[in-house]
DNA sequence: CATGAATGAGGTTTCATTCAT
DNA sequence: TATGAATGAAACCTCATTCAT
């Protein structure tokens, strides 16, 4: 799969009655689960489908081909991460620089880690469902919320450019990204948070220092 | 593909007529090709064996299946990758911290940005070819090369661990991915090279203020 | 093909709907068909499933591979041989050793001139199938009938060990396939028939004599 | 394979020189073993050379495609089966009728036995290769060989017709094979061999009492 | 709305055979 | 003669998707 335009890969119709919103949340769920058990080249609509205990032809009744299916799975993911560092933003609003960095880099860290199954799965499919394009959007988003948080801080009066806090996201997702791949443990992510809090600490006391 | 074992990917034959050598080459050079110009599910081992102007049956001949084509492909550039950081570590031996830190980093982006197209296609078999193993090997690789690298530096004393040296690195690969999968213009590159520079220096340096 | 083990070979869906009883049928039909028609190994599952009528994925949706298949046909057909041989012994319970025998040599050489077609098409795809591994279980089958109905004999006490069953089965086979295999006429069979007849009356008493 | 005709399964050359002798015996000894420990199918014409040590390309210097070749070790079997009843037979002149036929049953059981592998092997070959053909003429051959035997005996005067000798060529060859299909032990073979020579001895002396 | 049987294009892989070296 | 690289037809099988029931 090549094309990665984003459009046409909405969910068919928006669930309106009860148990359509059930039947979405359980091939939701039944992809993810697949993806875990069988790899992301053993996922089939029929699988899923079968996992989640309906036929294909409801699975195709809510999502127009697979990759809409992947796609929604990606988003929610992406939707929920988006969210926990949202909220991380508004929290740390006010506080030193150091002490905003310090609370993005944790949820981040936190929400991934939580949920480290579905990211490692999502990993495995994201070229297959337009991954780039998607995080393209989360990143807006959250360069959004976290260069409005810089604005608030308390000891320091610039804020940095787009560009640093793009690359300090996507450093943290790089290092996760390793992280999780080489299924690290507990302990590691410990340590891992730590460090990264320090790294992008670091870096953005030194952006923004070097733009102003 | 789900299995992420290394074994069993090697080659086939080892060429031991001038001719073959020929073959194995211009296979391996029409794998990037399609890769390229048709997108990772659309590489068929019959395309790819057109492309190199021979018949599939050679290319089985070389290649025990598919993905131990893309395999070899993704392996000879992490290869080169490995090469080039570590000709940057031992240039930079003796010198400062700083400097050490931006030969590597420069070192790294400027292999990753001379094959951009290499880099995005591989983006897109990774997951299918057991990428995340061959990634470990380079990183265990390069943190080597860096960590002894880092012993000579004239202006600091103490040594990072593995793990700030891994953590940098990984942070390096998601910046980088990030701005290859964007499509980041060169002048774009350049700048992120010069952040990514300044990023692994104030780490590295409070990494190494936090461990002494 | 050289694996011998049975399991695996179970057609993968049980038919619910009333149109997929009729395509299994279908499909089993056409094999046979092919296989008299074009030869053991001009038997491709394409071939097969376009004389039923179907696509081949549909094919595949009730037989896991090719073998499965054949295993499928050679079964029904051993199956058939057995249920007829099975009723001849039924039949003559109580009667003197040599009508018995008479019965169940006719019974059995007039099953298997019937689809002399099949036979000689099946013993073409045996070894690819687990030819022996079946044969076993018919042998097995047969011999309890055939042993259960000796002990009812009118005129003789004792009946003869399984081996003495097992022998006389192998030898009636091998006499048939081998005329089958030659193409014998009608003429021929009614011969071999009545010698077979001969050949195990003349065994089985020996036979019982000795054991006695 | 369907084509049952003989012709055209010649070897190509006969080999004249001391090296192709030599050659051809490590092809066609390498194809058994082949057989052996891959199986009938994977039995490919590459892997007969490499283990004979030679290339495919001189294999095929030897035999004008694969069938020849499994042709001609089958060819060699049966040469070697009829050899020795032959001389059985020999041997067994102006004997009475049941020493006669144990003589040649035993001959019989015992070369096969001898090359149990041999005949396993080849029972999986034999329908791509003209087995039945194959077979024909060997009947045709002992047939003869025993036809002549029998006149000479010593207390019957009467010679079975050549149907009576067939049959029982059969039977003795279907009581063979489902034995060494089924593996059996040694203490199975002479139970086995016991069984067979009474079983051809009734036979054939009620055969021959018809015949009368 | 749900079902699941049917479709069939298309992908991977094998292997007998040839022929330039 | 021997070699073994190259060939390519052809086989098996999968799976996203549709549509009659």
């Amino acid at each position: 799969m090549s094309t990665n335009t984003i459009t046409a890969f909405e969910p068919r119709k928006t669930p309106v009655q009860a148990r359509s919103t059930v039947t979405v949340k359980a091939i939701s769920e039944a992809t993810i689960q697949v993806l875990l058990t069988h790899g992301a080249d053993r996922l089939t609509t029929t699988r899923v489908a079968g996992r989640a205990g309906v036929s294909v032809g409801t699975l195709y009744q809510y999502y127009p081909n697979k990759r809409s299916l992947l796609f929604a799975v990606f988003e929610d993911h992406l939707n929920k991460v988006s969210r926990t560092v949202e909220l991380a933003c508004e929290d740390a609003r006010d506080k030193a620089l150091s002490e905003m960095i310090r609370q993005v880099v944790e949820a981040y860290v936190d929400v991934k880690m939580q949920r480290a199954d579905i990211s490692v799965a999502l990993y495995k499919v994201a070229p297959d469902v337009g991954g780039p394009a998607l995080v393209k959007q989360t990143v807006q988003r959250l360069r959004k919320a976290i260069g409005s948080m810089l604005l608030t801080a308390s000891d320091v009066k610039l804020s940095p450019d787009k560009f640093a806090i793009d690359l300090m996201l996507s450093a943290m997702a790089g290092a996760m990204r390793s992280a999780l791949e080489a299924g690290a443990s507990p302990a590691m992510f410990r340590k891992m948070r730590e460090h990264l809090v320090l790294l992008c600490q670091s870096y953005m006391a030194a952006a923004m220092a070097k733009g102003a």
